[in-house]
DNA sequence: CTACAAGCTCAACTTAACTTGAGGTCAAGC
DNA sequence: GCTTGACCTCAAGTTAAGTTGAGCTTGTAG
């Protein structure tokens, strides 16, 4: 029983759970690859469903399809992605992935702590001087002049 | 010694790190409040740094105006946020934080663990059967109707 | 062999979130 | 009193990430 190869725009589509014109889209960036039947039709191999179930996932935490495509660039075309393929796109994205875990329990745990110190004195909460830094200067009349 | 109460759109947009032309759109879209001077000119109270920074942050995790603008709307016009008004806002937005924080960790760790694992073993790995889940029910053909 | 579901291409439309530009007003320093 | 920098409004442009539609081809089931 040999495992069935290749598949269609349609197939993906259902398995990846994303629109066929978003699989086109994909392929157009570069993100995804196929090669075409004799009658120039699309077809994937499996590891497709890799890439897509990546950008998916990866999309959801807010990383752009650039983004994306420059790591899927590393994997191989066509091979099943080794141990070092992973292993380069996974570090090239672990910085920024705990970055912005870090940014989501800063909100969560932010508004926490606001709620914890009643936010009535205003220094204390995690959210405040993200960009403000000059009210840290006192408060008042300040310089109009960027740093 | 009374405090500056209020602010033009320039200093706001000095403080908060973010654009004028973004400032006007955020009360377009009524995140932000002013009112006006005799020549016409926008005001903010300085509750609208909070209101900035809040709107910064949850956008950098990928909250939307839209849903950033639901939440600000629970807080009162003007006056400064008290304890309750902040814990609404927060418990609003707690689930859909832990949820993305959990979605941030899969990837990290799913990449590290497809490392781990060398990713030869495909089914082990954590990304696998993301919106693929026809394809645990075997290889091969299967419906294409869906379910 | 013929119907009709799937595919194909390419152009145009959509939404979000802003930015840029044109054309005109306001206010503080010299 | 005039110049200059900050503001104002409104319309149009921009980028990302797709979707929609028109018009045409493929391929499979009856």
């Amino acid at each position: 029983m040999a495992p069935v190869t290749e598949l269609t725009v349609g197939q993906v589509a259902m398995r990846s759970g994303v629109a066929v014109s978003a699989l086109h889209f994909y392929e157009a960036r570069g993100l995804i690859r196929s090669h075409r039947t004799s009658g120039n039709q699309r077809r994937y191999g499996r590891d497709v469903l890799r890439r897509v179930a990546i950008i998916k996932v990866a999309q959801e935490v807010g990383i752009s399809l650039a983004e994306i495509g420059e790591a899927l660039a590393s994997l191989p075309e066509g091979r099943t992605p080794t141990r070092d393929d992973w292993n380069l796109l996974s570090t090239a994205w672990r910085d920024g992935l705990d970055h912005k875990i870090a940014q989501l329990k800063k909100l969560r745990d932010g508004l926490t702590d606001c709620i914890g110190c009643g936010c009535m004195s205003i220094d204390k909460c995690p959210l405040r001087n993200k960009g403000d830094r000059l009210a840290r200067e006192g408060t008042g009349a300040r310089r109009l002049i960027a740093p």
